[in-house]
DNA sequence: ATGAAAGCGCTAACAC
DNA sequence: GTGTTAGCGCTTTCAT
């Protein structure tokens, strides 16, 4: 429990305003009423005399007073923070995430605790104590694992984010649309001719891969294709992971001139790889990305990419949380395509519409 | 005010613990010891009897019982929870800077509340009051201005980070050693028989932008050339900015082949611009950045840029927080050169070493 | 419409 | 060493 015995206080500057050791009972004093009525006031509660309510709040914005909301929490329940547990905040796309629940928030006066897990389930159950213990309204999670059995029965409002989310039937979600943002990937790429992708995709142990997988494989069963040598490379989510893929890619008998990759930084990687190896993407490989990172607009060349809605994702996440509902809502979000220049547009003659 | 009036609470799963309304007092009964005896248990108070200890604890792991930090910090003053307010999350550099800090405080078991500003002051402003309303044991902020009057009576502790940071005497802080960063990048283009730099730098009304460009001044002087006509646009630190400073550049009548951006997403914009214009980095035109972000690694060619200790930032920055001092200290962390492709490595014949 | 009083769950004097 | 007693600053019945 980290305390903080130094308290900087300096200046004092212009206004000599005290610290605030002011309370209700000052104002209340102040303003010849009882402590009750500045509540009352404070909180918008009806039934106050306009006469009195003048009083207090001119006596609040002299002294320039804020409620201890530490115990106005106690009292009422409700601390006004949620709490936010991701992967990494310094991933571009969680980052997002988190701007995108942080602004929803902000609207509603309310502020958001932010926790990185970084996948592991030690440091994601650290977190869940530290918002429990923090009496949080209620928390967004993107849950490490597919079990959840210790957050369950939390006892405060929860809202899953991701791609696992869904998979939660109790809980409320919001997670992007996997299978129509594969759909319209492979769909950009089919109008062009590109045949069938090879896939860099991330770790076996998580749930996200599978559907990623699985969408691939509906879709080009759909065409017609089939679906069984379809060459899938491991990329651990990571821009290095993503080259040593491709470069396995590279060197194996099969000749892809088209890798979907499962998110951005892979896909980033891969481009990478294919430079490295001398070849041009998109003249010789296409490269399609799937999250909308900025990153990829800065590469050459640019990553075209299937973009996750994420800001909205946390947008909708906190607006999940705050609404009460009786049944478990599960929002999906459709992803969009982001055309830059890392997928041959030009289609070769043969070219089926 | 959010409330969150549906507190979902699904399952019951197999550990059928109850929600927690479970309180110190039920736990002292259960013990059969006073509440102040569970209270010092939990606190590690001294004076205890090993017994007592042993019961309580037993009784906390059967119930599963936490206590209430609300109550705790109201009574004992102090959260547990710090606040962070940075320009944007969604910034890779502040995102870097805001998981160091959450590593560090998560370490001391502390909590972190981030707000983005979006350099905005009144977002500031509304980020500042929702701080001192969640009692938070200390703030780390990004001054958005240079004027600090509102928060320098804040009454919390108060640790400064970023660039601007060490001019504000009277308050710790933390930032990057600017003044070093250009040296060392100005000296890898000296070596390498650079010759003068066209800058593109942020906006005017930024502190950060006027330390930049005196440092570049103070170290051309050093190697004894002028800089009166140094070529300087604004390129607003972002990509689109940096982009529209190279066209700028290149429109002009001079012809640098060395530019120099104050950060890493205008230095990638100004990138985009060269290839446009037909013209390659680095054989046409050099290109140095300043932040040492991901994004740098996978531009082509890779951006050659000055690092800032972004995570480091973050964890020294909180580290200063709880720290007891009574003088104010000034952190100032070293730049490193990150040598990626951007840069022209082959001196030319008349190089000056 | 307003005041008095009773806590929210916990820590910290103060007794013993 | 341990229990008793006050509150932390606020919200919320319950009277009036």
């Amino acid at each position: 429990m980290g305390t903080f015995p130094w308290k900087h206080r300096i200046g004092m500057a212009s206004s000599m305003k005290k610290r605030q050791d002011t309370t209700i009972i000052d104002i209340a004093r102040l303003a010849g009423v009882s402590k009750s009525t500045v509540s009352r006031v404070l909180t918008d509660a009806p039934n106050i005399s306009k006469d009195a309510r003048e009083r207090v709040l001119e006596v609040v914005r002299q002294t320039g007073f804020r409620p201890n909301h530490l115990a106005r929490s106690l009292r009422s329940g409700n601390t006004g923070i949620v709490g936010l547990v991701i992967p990494d905040i310094a991933n571009p796309f969680w980052a997002d995430v988190a701007r995108g629940a942080q602004d929803a928030a902000s609207d509603k006066g309310t502020s958001i605790l932010i926790f990185s897990s970084d996948w592991d389930p030690d440091r994601e159950a650290r977190h869940f104590r530290a918002l429990l213990q923090a009496r949080v309204d209620g928390a967004i999670i993107n849950p490490v694992r597919d079990s959840l059995e210790d957050i369950a029965d939390f006892g405060i409002p929860l809202v899953l984010i991701g791609s696992s989310a869904g998979r939660f039937a109790d809980l409320p979600s919001v997670g992007s649309n996997i299978e129509q943002g594969v759909a319209i990937g492979l769909d950009h790429a089919n109008t062009l001719g590109l045949g069938l992708p090879a896939l860099i995709v991330g770790d076996a142990e998580r749930s996200a891969r599978l559907r990623f997988v699985a969408a691939v494989k509906a879709e080009i069963s759909l065409r017609g294709s089939a679906t069984d040598n379809l060459i899938v490379e491991d990329g651990h989510y990571t821009v290095e992971g993503g080259r040593a893929a491709m470069e396995r890619i590279l060197a194996s008998s099969s000749k892809p001139t088209f890798i979907f990759a499962a998110n951005d930084l892979m896909a980033l990687g891969a481009m990478q790889a294919v430079r490295e190896a001398g070849l041009r993407c998109p003249e010789d490989i296409s490269i399609l990305g799937f999250d909308g990172i900025p990153a990829g607009e800065v590469s050459a060349p640019g990553l075209t990419t299937v973009a996750k809605p994420s800001r909205q994702l946390g947008a909708h996440a906190f607006n999940l949380l705050t609404e009460k509902r009786q049944t478990a809502e599960h929002l999906t979000l459709p992803c969009t395509l982001i055309e830059r220049g890392s997928v041959r547009t030009a289609p070769p003659l043969s070219c089926a519409i």
